[in-house]
DNA sequence: CAGCGCTGATGACATTCGTCATCCGAAGCC
DNA sequence: GGCTTCGGATGACGAATGTCATCAGCGCTG
């Protein structure tokens, strides 16, 4: 590892400022790389990314205003050059699967350690890509969700517990139709009714 | 700050690995504060604090095996001079007011910086006691859970979607009794259904 | 002791919900 | 062109749910 080296440009995203800033100083630790920017929440990810120009994004997946993958995907859009990653706490299959497909180059869980996750950023930064085993195989072994669109749609719009009437008129859908949706998803997911569904896909990402 | 007085012993408990490591090496650079044990699960927090008697355990709320405020209740009982405090992501009011009942001395988010935390270390094993204000004011504002003793346990148990039979079974319960405490449980919460009630308790920290 | 609140239960009733059959139009594919 | 799939809708039926009244035992409190 030479010292003389140009340093990987890190940008660190995540709300939970203890985490990031402590993340950053043992980052900094490291010869070849270097924390050019910091952020809070998605909107600033995207600000931050765009003055600073970093080579490697490091999101959380979780965050005020958007999440990792919609950060994500904004970046590949306007700095095509920047190589992104997620750092989750609870990772679902489905978010790995959709981060994925819009572009996302590394997905670790924060179990892993500093020392880890500062190779896994050299290995992004490579340009090879870095999914952690557990949730690959958690990933693998949960499938493609099997709903429609519209089904994960209002299974969302379910979420809360609000009755059929409400979702219907949210959705500018009628009632029945509501309450078909529901019922294929439901049948779908093997559930009780459509506040289990909406736990099972929410568990498996799907929503 | 001497440097000669006796540093202050710190036990880390997070599940988190990547925070856990950062935030140890970060508080280690404090000349006072000493981190003489880390663990990644409750029931781990506890072996540890028996082997270390840290004067400080800075515990997660989250954590598999048993969560933050457990760990605290049990430290409580077993290591009298040990003091105890709470770090959690999303901190919901009903955490707070449990946790100060079993005599947890600092209560703060994620979202503070690492010398805050520090400084909150150091309040807390002078013998003070530290809640972040804005989780305070959300605490103050919710007040206190309307819900009886069975009401929030059906609640709990209805929390997955499950029908009433299998909850009745579960609880060793009329169906019919089950309802009725759900009913009152959702009239009390000014929620449409037993499942958005469920959503409101959970969010108030009420379950 | 009388009153009150919590627990537990029963029965009745209206509403909501889940399920199914059926229909239509649009889009995509062989 | 025919077939299938999906979005969207209607109507009907039974089961699950929400609501209410009512009753009874228990423990606490004034």
């Amino acid at each position: 590892m030479s010292v003389n080296i140009t340093p990987i440009r890190v940008m660190l995203a995540d709300d939970e400022h203890l985490i990031r800033g402590a993340v950053a100083a043992l980052l900094g630790l490291e010869e070849d790389l270097r924390v050019v920017a910091e952020a809070a929440s998605g909107p600033e990810a995207l600000a931050m990314a765009r003055a600073h120009r970093p080579d490697v994004a490091v999101l959380d997946l979780q965050m005020p205003g958007a999440d990792g993958v919609a950060v994500a995907t904004s970046l590949r859009a306007e700095l095509p050059g920047c190589r992104t990653m997620i750092v989750t706490g609870h990772g679902r299959p489905g978010h790995l699967k959709r981060a994925l497909e819009v572009g996302v180059r590394g997905f670790v869980p924060k179990t892993v350690s500093a020392q880890k996750l500062a190779e896994i950023i050299r290995t992004v930064h490579r340009g090879s890509r870095y999914v952690d085993p557990e949730l690959a195989a958690d990933a693998i072994s949960a499938g493609d969700s099997p709903l429609t669109g519209r089904e994960a749609e209002l299974l969302e719009l379910a979420e809360g517990g609000a009755p059929i009437a409400e979702i219907a008129q949210r959705a500018s859908l009628t009632p029945g139709t509501v309450r078909n949706y529901l019922s294929a998803a439901v049948a779908k997911l093997g559930a009780e009714n459509r506040h289990a569904a909406a736990r099972i896909a929410r568990a498996q990402g799907w929503l």
